[in-house]
DNA sequence: TTGTACGCGTTATCAC
DNA sequence: GTGATAACGCGTACAA
């Protein structure tokens, strides 16, 4: 980093103060309109840019929000936290990205560097509970944090998601609905959790037993793994329907069946999940659990933004949660009542 | 923002001064082994979590690199953003990132951002040439720029890069020598203009007559786009051959082909570009030009870390061009010569 | 081995 | 209206 421009260098070019400067930078009315604009003009012409570093340091804000999302390969979550990064910037706040590869070490160490970094307040997909703890004593640290992702248990600070259960709940329900007895799962491994026992507990509702042999975990939300696991599951398990974590995955699986010369859905049923704009758009159109990236996020960012008005006064009450409830999109993959 | 635990109160605890609490904790070989553990034990229990602002004020040096991307729906600048940040976190950095949506006022205020955030280094995917000036100046005030896309100038900072116009030629070329004369080609608008040269150029070498009315423009890479563009090319201006700036255009417009019932590739050869996995596992496997995002961004980060270690010293040299050559993928979405 | 003093660039509190 | 002066938390000479 080479020498900058400060404050101090048109402060000496006009022989003031480095306070009044800094005051006729900021437009204060203290200021005479005439030195004011003087004081503009040198700067504009230094190409003097403030060092928000040094600002933040003496304001004790940097106005910066972390972000720390798990999977590159997972588009809600990438999309996520691109429309909440637009949404920071009108609102004069950047963004600070970390992945985590869902590594619950790498993101507890995220949590530190974010912490050590001063971020305002931070967003988080948290990959399972482990971090809870943590996340409870920044919370009382007075940093809010909006977690995006529920679990299975009581979140550890104020949060916005998709309630997931449901989503895997009704998918799997329909399929049953339809007939289905033998419905395969590719679960998301560490992360979607509730997923799998949203599954889970639409089997049992709807009487089917739940059989482990017609669940596949994988690690990663993309074509490949979904074909694989359709590979895996279809000729050995007899499964008549699959439904898949993710419309990746869901389409991988497509795309096997469709190599092997399947109909679908009359030979096998699919169901994604995220209602992703490649699931409406492929060759057969996919049914999906609805993922509403743009009110989640949006909902999101006007809860960070309440807890940062709100400065230290909502730590010391109970979590805010906002759920979003998904909507099942059907298309022609899952088809019709079997007989 | 709480108070948070600081040096001084550690140092209060243990009867220390600050000094000695800043070097123990930093294992200097100056202090003695007995209070460098006592310091450390204190922190760990005070939960102290050192202050990167004041550091980075003092050192001159923030370790965090600024990332610049225009768009969300553009996976392989998402999938470079991520591929980077994981090499930023391993040797101690970590990313700031803004986003344009391609537009280039944006992108000057991006720039100003970061700068003023004092990030050590950045990476720019350039819309266009408009922003060179500043670049320029950012370089010659010893700020490392990699730039991660290229254009038909001469860079205004090292970069790194595929050759789109060479990406584009060779899939146009590929379709002229398939007999193909009306080639349409869906253009990613700004941005993108070196794809659109490319086709021009491989047009012109093979004899065929530019026709603009087979050009179509859109401002987003994705499935709707596409399939739009092929319902105003195809049946209007009877192109037998589609160009796409990316696959997910590409993958849109063979949605439309197939829901009218033609058939791919033997109606109509479409070819796309990025070679994401969606291509490959398309219902008609796509052609596509490869891009090599796992290269490119070890190279761009190589790249990134050399000119932070000259220092100030690279300025003063030739931006250094990294170019990668891409080559076509062939599947079947091309298909054979026609007669 | 440890402590003192100063500086990083900015803002804020007071005088004048 | 403007200018000293201190403060933010940390690192680094230099002194002790």
């Amino acid at each position: 980093m080479s020498r900058r421009v400060r404050q101090e260098d048109i402060a000496k070019e006009l022989g003031l103060s480095i306070n009044t400067v800094s005051l006729a930078l900021k437009n204060s009315k203290r200021i005479n309109e005439e030195t004011r604009q003087k004081v503009q003009q040198v700067a504009k012409a230094l190409n003097y840019i403030p060092n928000s570093i040094a600002r933040s340091l003496v304001e004790k804000k940097t106005k910066v929000i972390g972000f720390i999302v798990p999977k590159i390969t997972n588009p809600v979550q990438i999309e996520t936290a691109q429309l909440i990064e637009r949404k920071l910037i009108k609102k004069g706040y950047n963004m600070m990205l970390m992945t985590t590869d869902s590594d619950i070490n790498y993101e507890s160490y995220a949590l530190d560097i974010l912490v050590s970094r001063q971020v305002d307040g931070l967003f988080l997909f948290p990959t399972n509970k482990q971090n809870q703890e943590k996340i409870k004593m920044m919370r009382s640290a007075h940093i809010p944090i909006v977690l995006l992702s529920g679990g299975n248990y009581e979140p550890a600070s104020d949060s916005v998601y998709m309630n997931q259960f449901k989503g895997a709940y009704i998918a799997a329900s329909h399929l049953a609905q339809l007939g289905h007895r033998h419905i395969g799962f590719i679960h998301g491994g560490v992360g979607n959790v509730e997923k799998f026992t949203g599954y889970q507990q639409a089997l049992m509702d709807h009487g089917i037993e739940f059989n482990p042999e017609l669940v596949v975990s994988v690690d990663n939300f993309n074509y490949e793994q979904g074909y694989l696991s359709a590979a895996e599951l279809i000729p050995a398990k007899k499964v008549t329907a699959l439904l898949a974590s993710s419309d990746y995955l869901a389409l991988g699986a497509l795309r096997w069946c469709r190599e092997q010369g399947m109909r679908v859905p009359e030979d096998i049923a699919i169901v994604g999940f995220d209602n992703l704009e490649a699931a409406q758009y492929a060759e057969i159109p996919l049914t999906s659990v609805a993922y509403r990236v743009e009110q989640l996020s949006t909902s999101a960012v006007e809860l960070m933004f309440k807890l940062l008005a709100e400065q230290d006064k909502f730590s010391t009450q109970q979590p805010e949660r906002i759920v979003f409830e998904p909507a099942l999109e059907i298309r022609s993959s899952c088809g019709f009542k079997l007989k």
